[in-house]
DNA sequence: AAGCAAGACAACCGCTGGTTC
DNA sequence: AGAACCAGCGGTTGTCTTGCT
């Protein structure tokens, strides 16, 4: 009886790396259940994937974490919990293993030790209750927007940072991660015809979801820099797709707007972002108005 | 210089969810 | 409907390096 070939464990050798390449820059990324036959690998798939996401692959930035990311990554986790790869999503060339080998070592144990002092002087100072704490509420959108402007007499308005808004665009927050059916969608603001039937009727939240088709290039990254042509319920809508994680993190500490029950449970689903994404957008005009 | 502990990070393992048949 | 297969994720382990005594 001939017994299988035990597969190789372990360190990877230059060769094997080489060969890994080779196989991927002929027959292109996934497929990973063929990637050992073609490459010529004794490797498990899964081992042949990793070292290629974590490691081989083009654009992978090595070094230190910048002061940037590493502020990023906290808030991230604060709005995330550990989940890796959505947050190595967010990080351009960093991969989900680096920040949670990154996170293990480093931002845990300082965070241990920032939070004691920090419990220390809030105690002190100020206690958190319901009465406190923000709850998100629907919010509306239109388009026509200026990025450069704010109408705070409109309660409809709605501006996003960094993004450039041409008098022919809707502004269109996106969501990457997925609904409560686990499928890709996208969250788009109503037309001005459907905004003038919202005035009349104001506890309409006019948030609409619309599915995305998944894939292979539908990763988060990617969603983050989607352009939207048109939509099926409106075809002449035209976007600028936002990240409401990374617009969320440009304003303030993310876990201000968290309740207590989503501080609790272990995930929240997208709709509970893209309303905590609307609360925070919500504030910045409440500051603004209080500033006029 | 040797031994040890801690840090850093590459790699493995088990599980989950999606897809296909 | 459900079994089999697959990709992907997060937790954990293993190993090498560095710093300290």
């Amino acid at each position: 009886m001939e017994w299988p070939v035990r597969l190789r464990k372990g360190a990877w050798t230059r060769e094997e790396d080489n060969l890994l390449i080779k196989c991927i820059q002929q027959h292109g990324e996934g497929r990973w259940h063929q990637v050992p036959l073609k490459a010529g690998l004794n490797r498990c798939r899964k081992s042949c994937r990793l070292r290629w996401l974590n490691y081989l692959k083009p654009n992978i930035k090595r070094g230190e974490f910048t002061i940037d990311e590493v502020d990023l990554m906290i808030k991230l986790h604060n709005l995330l919990g550990n989940r890796w790869s959505l947050i190595a999503g967010r990080l351009p060339g960093r991969t989900s293993n680096d920040v949670k080998n990154f996170w293990n070592t480093n931002v845990q144990k300082k965070r241990k030790y920032v939070d004691k002092e920090e419990v220390k002087v809030e105690s002190e100072t100020k206690i958190i209750n319901k009465n406190n704490i923000l709850k998100p509420r629907p919010r509306k959108f239109t388009k026509n927007l200026s990025s450069s402007t704010m109408n705070n007499s409109d309660d409809q308005l709605m501006l996003f940072p960094n993004c450039d808004a041409s008098s022919s665009s809707m502004m269109m927050p996106i969501s990457s991660l997925t609904n409560h059916q686990n499928k890709p969608f996208v969250a788009f603001s109503p037309t001005e015809n459907e905004n003038e039937t919202n005035k009349s009727n104001p506890d309409n939240s006019s948030c609409m979801m619309m599915p995305v088709h998944q894939n292979d290039h539908m990763s988060h990254e990617n969603l983050m820099s989607i352009k939207i042509s048109s939509t099926e319920s409106d075809p002449n809508a035209v976007g600028t797709v936002v990240d409401p994680i990374l617009s969320f993190h440009n304003h303030k500490d993310t876990s201000a707007f968290l309740d207590e029950e989503m501080w609790n449970c272990d995930s929240f689903s997208d709709l509970d972002l893209w309303n905590l994404f609307h609360k925070e957008q919500e504030e910045t005009f409440v500051g603004c108005d209080q500033n006029h």
